[in-house]
DNA sequence: TCTTTATCTTGACAGTGTCAAATTATACGC
DNA sequence: GCGTATAATTTGACACTGTCAAGATAAAGA
């Protein structure tokens, strides 16, 4: 059987089988747990066929990296979107969207925002090519805020995002981290965080 | 030689040497880099010797850590105690110290308060008797802001201690990370962040 | 059909954490 | 001071990891 998907020799699409299978075990062992030899057992391959695929361990992990990049760009702008919700509640909105969805999917988004890719400098050019638009998103998004008066104008939006996105990743980070062991306040520190952050929104 | 250290036997003081290679590597390798065998290389002895003074290396990672938290809390309590600067100031002074702190010692931050050690429970008692006082510690400080009228009494110092320490641990982490690349705005980030977050410092 | 090319497997290597058994050095009772 | 008990350390081994080179297999193109 050939042209069925984009690969189709011996296994028919075993890259993205491998990725599939990946963020699956992403998802329930961690990034630690994860073992090429195991994931080759998964989709019932040989333990170095991926090697074909895939340059190296990074490399696969910058692909399921870069998946979880378009899930949650997919999300933000949805939750931020429509222009028929007052600002100040997108803007609440969007503050609890992106906590919960780092919560519930907690080792995708350590992978994706965590040391071991940007640390070292171990980002390949396709998972910048998505990554970057996600930072710029928030970028614009709350220049827009500020520039409609829900932000004090008195620091540069750069700086307000950052000092904003730092908030919403700390929390991510500490409730996903079991750092803030009780995750059943997630909604309160989200509207304490909104409340401190974002004046306009009482 | 008998009763120079605590443990005087075959190599004197095996157990501190670990620690102090561990910490070695740790600040210059990272975590990912240590690894046990080039550990017992470092300090010259066999590669299981650690084993009698460890139980394994989580173990050890737990009291590198710990003591960790014990300069930390060196750090803060040096950076916070002082009473005869206003409060506003060294609530400034607080958050550059923290900031600071963090980017100066990536590697043993990364340890203290990422993941890997707390996400799956694998703090011993040993470490929680030092971590737990230093989370006491900030949020004693912060209730303490707020009942002095330095923060606004509309939520809980709990919550707001939360969203604080959020976005100084966000803050950290991005720029440890290497997300935010140019580092050299640390500085002014912080200023922004002191700028939202606490009213009373302008 | 034959050649080329891409895909996959097998064997191997260096590295990892960890344990059991053997070895060595120290401490303690006499 | 000597002999024994105990703690510290080493050696050998095991299962596991990522990665590569060489060989085998299947598909694609002429």
């Amino acid at each position: 059987m050939p042209s069925s998907g984009t690969q189709t020799y011996h296994h028919g699409d075993l890259r993205s089988a491998l990725l599939d299978a990946a963020a699956n075990r992403i998802e329930n062992q961690g990034i630690e747990g994860l073992s090429l030899r195991k994931l080759a057992d998964d989709v019932g391959v040989s333990r170095s066929a991926l090697y074909h695929h895939f340059r190296d361990k990074n490399a696969l992990l910058n692909a399921v990296a870069a998946n979880g990049f378009a899930s949650w760009i997919a999300m933000t702008s949805e939750s931020g979107g429509d222009e028929s919700v007052p600002a100040p509640v997108r803007m609440k909105q969007f503050v609890y969207g992106y906590v919960h969805w780092a919560v519930e999917h907690p080792q995708l988004y350590d992978l994706m925002f965590g040391r071991p890719i940007w640390k070292n400098d171990l980002a390949d050019d396709e998972l910048k090519d998505v990554a970057y638009p996600a930072f710029q998103y928030m970028l614009s998004l709350i220049t827009h805020w500020q520039q409609q008066g829900l932000l004090l104008a008195d620091k540069p939006a750069l700086r307000q995002t950052q000092v904003i996105w730092a908030t919403l990743h700390g929390l991510a980070k500490l409730v996903t981290d079991g750092v803030y062991a009780d995750s059943s306040h997630i909604d309160e520190m989200c509207d304490c965080a909104v409340n401190m952050l974002l004046p306009s929104v009482n």
